[in-house]
DNA sequence: TTGAAAGCGCTAACAA
DNA sequence: TTGTTAGCGCTTTCAA
């Protein structure tokens, strides 16, 4: 068996260069301070070598691992089925990447994987987390806030502050540090209902998502905002409970036509929520936008497009949230004066403690409503 | 500002159990070797210390990371507009888990980012790598390999051997070593192609996926093989080459029909381009299955299940891609004798050196064919 | 500006 | 069975 050929460390590039170690690990680190004929003559033999730092070794003395972890919860198999994640990932992936960081990926399947997930970060083999927190009910944003490792999460926690206008939601001591990037479900919603009203439309019905994600209530509250505002007071059987899938949308279009035959208009939670509608719709003849409007949430492009007809709705843009979601844990991890285990209460950056990053939605007019 | 506080290290708990670092060391790895009585004394002092071993250390004498990068070329955008990626992600993700590897990802934008991805690899960061190569002329694979790690690939690499019944391919020193997972294309493709002859069509229709990738002409091989086989010659017209996606099938349809206004089924490279293919049907007055019989191919089930007609399809099991891709590496890893720099040429495992492992494919019969 | 030397926390020979 | 000891490859004082 041939001899396994180690790679060449910094003693066999100092060595070749003929300066000490601590020369070449100043030139590979930014070769502040080293005079450049010498820095020239090392940047060579880490050449010819084909040097490559070793990571661990660093770590283990910077206590630095220029990699972040993204824990994404996925009890349902919903997650992988439309390809919201992978976009965030996608601009996770491009913002880490131009600050050298890795992307530790932990998916978690269900509570068997929430003490894995904790302990992982625990352990200190990242620099921080971006967390998923899909359900209200979820014990792993807690978890990971006792892991004590810099966190933003994806969507606003239950323990956030309360969406929009009001501020009477349970938040207190839990709340402090926690920093959150979401689209403006609320607003969002508001203007497609406000489009519809703005159509003419008056039995607008809402067809929600899983009610036990923020980004449903949200949805459901902005939905609630405007029919309070225009009608003084709404129908609550035009209220339909769904998940956010296709098929939950059908059942829910089925029996809002049931309960109200008369509806004109509804507003879908999500995308393929209304691909579901759509449908049903189309089964019992109902034309689209004549006879009903619909709007949809999320502008999955491949979807949205290609339904029939092509549905207007509400885009966030899926990919800016995850650059965002990267670029403020990184501002953290470098503002972070304690790098682990901060301080309980500890704010997360100067100037915005506890606080989330709201996107903007806008209308994208089709042709469904 | 108050303390950091730092971790338990080994020595701590070592001192806390009254024994040496050695002890303490062997208790949390396994613990073989030490008598009762002492391994529970460590195991409290581990408990009420909560300590956690500093990977950064244990990595930097066993050079052992367990941790895997999953590598994914992504130059169009496409990959992530179905949720093909995601569900292997999700499986490899599980049998990672499985096995307590972390799952590193690396996205790759475009050539900018080749030399950053094997970098990285060379780097020695990770014990192996799965990677997706998903064209022709991706230099990824290769410099995967140069950068000698252990590599399994999801779907047949360029170099690898050609698909199928003939051995003519270009294959040649290249593919030694090389593993690869993939789903029967060339027999899903011949098996639906099949089905639609026994339905009594003769002017079958294939439009193909990107022809830059190997899926893409191993199902074309397919489509060629039952053409020749049952027609002796098949038109060429017939196929028309397309890019996986709804707007591309859109395309290639109505080029299709423009061409061969008698076709009388139509193959679709995959469900997505089948999707296309059916709206361009539809808007052209022929009925489906009727007058035209379309079969797509993935078993995507929110597209295939949702089409209508809903869509009869090959299937192939994704996930289960994913989960054998990391059970394949995660195996060379413990076979392997050299762990890294394996010597150029040499097997992967005993009995599959330069293997292959091809998944089953199903056809899913639903009301399109 | 450069080098010498002391660890970072852990595993794995080797001794006892 | 347990402990002692020598590094793994790197960064970082501290002296020169």
């Amino acid at each position: 068996m041939t001899e396994a050929v180690s790679r060449p460390t910094l003693e066999a590039v100092a060595a070749r260069a003929g300066v000490s170690r601590a020369t070449v690990s100043r030139v590979v680190n930014g070769g502040d301070g080293v005079r450049e004929p010498l820095a020239e003559r090392v940047r060579r033999a880490v050449e010819e070598l084909g040097y490559v730092p070793n990571q661990a070794a660093r770590s283990l003395v910077t206590r630095r691992h220029d990699a972040v972890a993204v824990v994404i919860a996925e009890p349902e198999s919903r997650v992988f089925a439309d390809p919201f994640f992978a976009l965030q990932l996608r601009g996770i992936s491009k913002e880490l990447t131009a600050h050298d960081n890795q992307l530790v990926l932990l998916l978690t399947e269900g509570r068997a994987d929430h003490a894995r997930v904790a302990r992982y970060l625990a352990g200190g083999h990242v620099d921080g987390a971006l967390v998923f927190s899909l359900h209200l009910d979820d014990p792993l944003p807690g978890l990971i806030r006792d892991a004590g490792v810099r966190t933003v999460f994806g969507g606003r926690p239950d323990w956030g502050e309360a969406s929009g206008t009001d501020g009477s939601g349970r938040a207190g001591a839990q709340d402090r540090g926690v920093v959150y990037v979401d689209c403006d479900n609320r607003g969002g919603a508001h203007t497609a209902v406000r489009h519809l009203v703005d159509l003419g439309r008056r039995r607008v019905a809402h067809i929600t998502g899983a009610l036990d994600q923020t980004s449903a209530v949200d949805r459901l509250d902005g939905y609630r905002d405007v029919m309070a505002d225009v009608l003084g007071e709404s129908d609550p059987r035009l209220v339909v409970e769904s998940d956010f899938t296709p098929a939950g949308g059908e059942r829910a279009m089925r029996e809002l036509l049931g309960r109200c035959p008369d509806v004109d208009a509804v507003f879908a939670a999500n995308d393929l929520t209304a691909l579901g509608a759509l449908r049903v719709l189309r089964e019992n003849g109902r034309r689209v936008p004549e006879d009903v409007a619909v709007v949809g949430f999320d502008d999955m492009v491949p979807v949205a497009e290609q339904t029939d007809p092509p549905l207007t709705t509400v885009r966030q843009d899926i990919e800016e949230m995850g650059r965002l979601m990267a670029r403020l844990l990184l501002r953290g991890l470098t503002d972070g004066r304690v790098r682990e285990h901060p301080p309980a209460g500890a704010g997360y950056a100067e100037g915005a403690p506890g606080s989330g990053v709201i996107l903007p939605t806008t209308l994208i007019r089709r042709a469904s409503a």
